[in-house]
DNA sequence: TTGTAGGCGTTATCAT
DNA sequence: ATGATAACGCCTACAA
């Protein structure tokens, strides 16, 4: 199967192979008498012809093509392959002509040698790189490349264009609001593991306690397991003078915490309170009443998209771009 | 950002580019000079040179791109760009030295113009579809496409080449499995909703059910969702002589029946089963003791991969292949 | 208003 | 053992 190109029209119209690239292309050019526009534009519709996108890529050094670039190591444990960001990217991309291209590499070390090459090979206009990496190094090996870059996710370097969730305002936001709804004793969910982003959620969460007058080091786990974070909250609700409020960092210790609930007899929106801090993808799991953020991933790969698509036109680099999700209730 | 080229080379090892491509593609011709195969070599390393993809595309006619299909309207119904698929898809492919495509058509009768307007603009050597669709018509547009293409999921057309998982034989393996445990009762949650497919289904379970001596009738339900499947599990797990069974074809019914055995106070695994039939991606929401099939969607990628690049070598189409998963306890 | 010619980086076919 | 030379399909100066 072989398919029509701008020569086959041009012979089959009697003209130059290049007014059929002008006319096909809407250049203006002098100007096209009508007679050859039409009989040009009818013979491509007859012999159905689509521009060739090598060849255009290579005459005009631009792939129109968009790679996602994420490590198989952070596929394994975090499979962000399977978030919407993807479908926002699709989406995105495909409005503005653009295709998406999966980008795997064995580790994240292996990232920035990846993206060079494609750059050096010449399949893609730019990148677009989630990584969980917390070493800096990893980072400024990103930031010495040439090639358009935006990042996904906390990104380590505040110079290097990124879209993400506002983690920070997340916790200020709901311990605010749950303190509004009357709690004063608030129990926390959160990963003890050490790492920047981690940090960052207790530091948050001690200060915005603090200024709100509540109790921040009694009611803390680092339980993200279903199972272990039931058993915690459930002791916890059993204690005389336990939390009558949570925070959950993460979808499988928040379950938890519903299942506890569940076994004490309690219901959440009512005496008792939930709110997730996570990215919910199954908001179905979650009992009625419980609160969370609606971290929109699909939105997020969209503004990706919108951030690099400017980069290729040269804009200014933005730097990074954080989004507070709406607070709603189940 | 400019990349050196097969011309640099030449020009910086004094030889004629049409060696350099040799050398560099290990093409064997005439057999060149141990002395200006390590110069070429050499500088090529020494200026980085890449091939440049879109050249060798144009030149080559292929592209060493895949294209993964899918149309918006059974993203937002089905989220097959969430599945585990896609990071198969793209381990599969890498492998091979060949890069992912994700292409979203609005809806899925565009599945088929989008694929020939790849195939004419060149931008992919071949397919992969997914669709839900039941419609035969969908099916033989797919069928009269020259591209390659290979489907994955219940495809309507046995002469497509599909991958997926063996619906029927997880039906009759689960009521067997249950059967042998000594069940007797065994109760149903599954769609009834029109379409080939959950007819297939409902058509198994009273086929394997009657050679097994079972009753099929008594306990069905069409619930799909959570709350709904709880409140009928509830209600059956109530009655005197209710079933000591299930099965579930979908996530949130299974969830929902494992609330209600929750509810009742019932154990997974002891007095009670439930296999659960359905893409299980998290297998954590399950109490423990629960059956399901351990799908592997990540498998069911790569396979579709393998046989895509099967059909690039002109190997003869395959047709459907089905996979019985293994059956698994949480 | 239209045509010619050159080149993007590669591969493949011919000479030498 | 090595080099010209001609495509692949498209775009863009420059000429007529």
């Amino acid at each position: 199967m072989t398919f029509a190109t701008q020569k086959d029209i041009a012979r089959e119209a009697g003209v130059s192979q290049t007014i059929v690239s002008d006319v096909l292309q809407g250049r203006p050019r002098g100007r096209v008498s009508e007679g050859t526009r039409q009989r040009i534009l009818e013979t491509a519709r007859r012999l159905g012809y689509k521009p060739n996108a090598m060849a255009r890529a290579l005459r005009s050094r631009q792939t129109r093509q968009v790679a996602y670039v994420i490590a198989q190591s952070e596929i394994d444990r975090y499979r962000p392959l399977e978030e919407p960001i993807v479908p926002g990217l699709a989406a995105g991309l495909g409005e503005q002509g653009y295709r998406l291209l999966i980008e795997v590499t064995p580790s994240h070390e292996g990232i920035a040698p990846a993206i060079e090459e494609m750059a050096a090979s010449g399949v893609c206009d730019g990148c677009i790189v989630r990584s969980f990496e917390e070493q800096a190094g990893f980072w400024s090996a990103l930031k010495q490349l040439e090639h358009p870059i935006v990042v996904i996710g906390q990104c380590g370097d505040p110079e290097l264009p990124s879209v993400a969730h506002d983690a920070p305002a997340m916790v200020r936001t709901a311990l605010r609001h749950l303190k509004e709804r009357g709690h004063t004793r608030i129990g926390l969910f959160a990963s003890r593991r050490s790492g920047d982003y981690h940090r960052l959620i207790h530091n948050t969460w001690h200060e915005a306690a603090q200024v709100l007058g509540l109790d921040s080091e009694h009611w803390m786990s680092g339980e993200t397991e279903r199972r272990s974070a039931e058993a915690r909250a459930a002791g916890w609700l059993s204690a005389p003078d336990g939390p009558t409020a949570f925070i959950c960092t993460g979808e499988r210790a928040a379950v938890g915490v519903t299942d506890a609930a569940a076994r004490a007899g309690r219901r959440f929106g009512k005496d008792l309170d939930l709110a997730v801090i996570s990215n919910v993808t199954h908001a179905w799991l979650y009992a009625p009443g419980t609160w969370y953020f609606g971290t929109d991933l699909e939105a997020i790969g969209r503004r990706a998209t919108a951030e690099l698509l400017h980069l290729l036109e040269d804009c200014p680099s933005p730097g990074p771009i954080r989004i507070l999700p709406e607070l709603k209730q189940v």
